[in-house]
RNA sequence: GGGGGUGUAGCUCAGCACGGUUAGAGCGUUGGCUUGUCACGCCAGAGGCCGCGGGUUCAAGUCCCGUCGCUCCCGCCA
């Protein structure tokens, strides 16, 4: 019988031939006879009597053996992480024997049947341990995945998934698929391609993200779009991007403004975050906005950790004239930021070596600071003159009061002063690790803002050129009249959402006209024509009347990561590629045969 | 493409700076003992191409060169 009907349309009862109940049940059938099915994870034999604990989706239950029954020496024999089906009578344990470390403690199971369904090998790792190290783990995921946090990650990523599509729809979005095979973009990342049987030489190309086919749909009047969309793009990995495929909460609404998009994207991840995370401290929206440049000046990124109360000072403009000859570089090619941090002084020496290392070793030349005691001291202190140095202690004292310790208590002020290339790193990371190892970083929160107003364009010393500094699709602030200005000056409206400094959410309001397009693609070198013919699909359709629009892309995985704190994307992937993007238990990327190459028209060479 | 870390028993790791007995530990596994454990306990055993290739040396897990895997970072990521 292929089918086992259920009962009645309101009871199911389900797996019916392997069990009667679910380990999470059985405290209400005490006394009665029930089947579970699950996997033996532990086994604990104490010669007259043996324990098995059978574990389901749902909980553990002990089984309990006597040495007389005659299934004894066959449920001793069982390797654990095998797959059985138990029956026998569910009875209260002995008082003295209770364990009320498990939900399931005060029960166990008098085994009177036992069917092995799946004998088990040996494993490779122990699923108690949590140290496995991550090449094993992926060579079997499969039994990694049977690991309780990796359930708990699967299990969280399916119910984010299912809250946004409940959220995006309650706000009128319509949940719509794009293709995956499509055409390659110019700009942008690169892509993975595919190459066509039929037309032989020519390729189609995973979408990096679903853009134009969204924009498009803005065309076609559908008023607002979501997708939890798979994008893949073939770049380097890194602890919060994996090669291969990802996943985004993909968005777009017509007849939007920037504005629109904050207030829906703010009450989603809000929702969200409270729903799956309800203790942590989650700022309320609308979240704090801060502008491209405020954040270069203040976290030297556009990905700032908000909670990290330390600030950075841009102090280059300080050193106009008599400029001290260990800044000159700095200031004719980079930039000088001071970091004061209040009551370091009373750290040890060592601490502020153990920083001068860790700037080292993100290539800066070296990292000067300023001791505020009782006097003033440190390598720099000679090097500068008497009025810059009362100048940062100005600043010094009024960090010292805005952040509420004594003003007249001293503290440090570290200077980063490299060029452009390795400053910014250095600056916000040595923020970053001064915040960490002091315990300032906030704890228990999730703390976010929008990052507004990118420059449209940003200078290419490689191509001697101007190029996009993220979006080419985003619209200008003040339309075609913006673009008047210089490059560098240009401001598109243009956002992306920062949650304890990882970038969750990347979006702008879209450039929906023709003529707008034209010219802005001309400042990045291209001529109408080009442009007419790599974006044939969306300029033509913009010249049919296009609403408009704006929307953003959510970083599905990153959401979850945070939800589960987490540091590393792989832990909340079921399946996830390798930092060099193989798969190590199927073995993907493969080599193809020379048949298959050849009725695909390509040619390896190596 | 570049830099850092790492690779020794099924798993997690020690040993490597300063080359020298038979390469160790914990967990797992196998066998034995064990009637209230719950990551049970006790005893005994098996288990090693020291990532791979080359070199130096009387002698290499250890030193040198190359190479490969995993990972973190830079570049890259509209």
């Amino acid at each position: 019988m292929p089918y086992v009907n259920t009962k009645n349309k309101t009871e199911f009862s389900y797996d019916v031939k392997y069990r009667t109940s679910l380990c999470k049940d059985l405290h209400t059938k005490i006394e009665s006879e029930q089947t579970v099915a699950g996997w033996i994870r532990t086994k604990r034999d104490h010669g007259g009597l043996l324990f098995l604990n059978l574990h389901d989706h749902t909980g553990l239950i002990q089984c309990v053996i006597d040495q007389q029954h005659e299934l004894f020496l066959q449920c001793d024999k069982i390797p654990i992480e095998s797959v059985v089906s138990i029956s026998g009578k569910i009875t209260e344990r002995p008082t003295e024997s209770l364990n009320d470390k498990l939900n399931s403690g005060h029960l166990e199971l008098q085994i009177s049947k036992i069917e092995i369904l799946s004998k088990a090998n040996s494993l490779p790792f122990a699923l108690h341990q949590n140290d496995i190290g991550e090449e094993i783990r992926l060579r079997y995921r499969f039994l990694d995945l049977r690991r309780e946090i990796m359930q708990k990650h699967i299990r969280l990523r399916s119910e984010v998934i299912h809250e946004i599509r409940t959220l995006m729809m309650n706000h009128q979005f319509l949940e719509i698929h794009t293709p995956i095979l499509t055409a390659s973009s110019p700009e942008g990342a690169r892509d993975y391609v595919i190459p066509s049987r039929i037309h032989k030489g020519k390729f189609y190309a995973l979408p990096q993200a679903p853009q134009q086919f969204k924009q498009l749909l803005m065309v076609s009047g559908i008023y607002r779009y979501f997708q939890i969309a798979p994008c893949f793009r073939d770049e380097d990995s890194r602890s919060d991007r994996v090669p291969g495929d990802f996943y985004q909460l993909d968005m777009e609404m017509s007849f939007a403004t920037q504005e629109d998009v904050f207030n829906i994207m703010e009450n989603v991840i809000h929702k969200v975050f409270f729903k799956f995370q309800p203790n942590m401290h989650i700022d309320d929206y609308p979240f704090k906005r801060i502008s491209y440049k405020t954040a270069i000046n203040e976290y030297a990124t556009d990905k700032p950790d908000l909670r990290n109360p330390l600030k950075l000072y841009d102090i280059t403009h300080l050193f106009t004239n008599d400029i001290p000859k260990i800044f000159e570089s700095a200031v004719q090619t980079g930039k000088i930021y001071a970091l004061p941090v209040p009551n370091l002084h009373l750290q040890t020496r060592k601490f502020l070596l153990d920083m001068q290392t860790f700037a080292q070793s993100l290539q800066a030349k070296g990292l000067g600071y300023i001791i505020f005691d009782e006097k003033v001291s440190g390598p720099l202190t000679n090097a500068l003159s008497k009025n810059i140095v009362n100048h940062l202690q100005t600043i010094m004292k009024k960090v010292n009061t805005d952040m509420q310790y004594d003003t007249n208590k001293g503290g440090v002020l570290f200077i980063a002063s490299e060029n452009l290339q390795i400053v910014h790193r250095v600056a916000s990371e040595v923020r970053q690790k001064v915040a960490t190892e002091l315990d300032l970083i906030k704890k228990n929160s999730y703390m976010f803002c929008w990052i507004c107003d990118f420059p449209m364009y940003e200078w290419s010393e490689e191509k001697k050129g101007w190029e996009f500094s993220h979006n080419p699709f985003s619209m200008p602030y003040e339309g075609l009249q913006g673009l008047n200005k210089n490059p560098s000056e240009i401001l598109a409206q243009q956002y992306d959402l920062v949650c304890n400094g990882y970038e969750l959410t990347s979006g702008a309001i879209r450039n929906h006209s023709p003529d707008i397009m034209y010219k802005a693609f001309e400042i990045v070198g291209y001529t109408k024509n080009q442009v007419d013919k790599e974006f044939s699909g969306m300029i033509n359709a913009f010249s049919y009347g296009a609403p408009p629009h704006g929307g953003s892309a959510s970083g599905l995985e990153r959401i979850i990561m945070l939800l589960a704190g987490t540091k590393n994307l792989r832990e909340v992937i079921p399946f996830p590629l390798t930092q060099s993007g193989e798969d190590l238990m199927l073995d993907a990327p493969k080599e193809l045969s020379k048949e298959r190459q050849k009725e695909l028209g390509i040619t390896v060479t190596k």
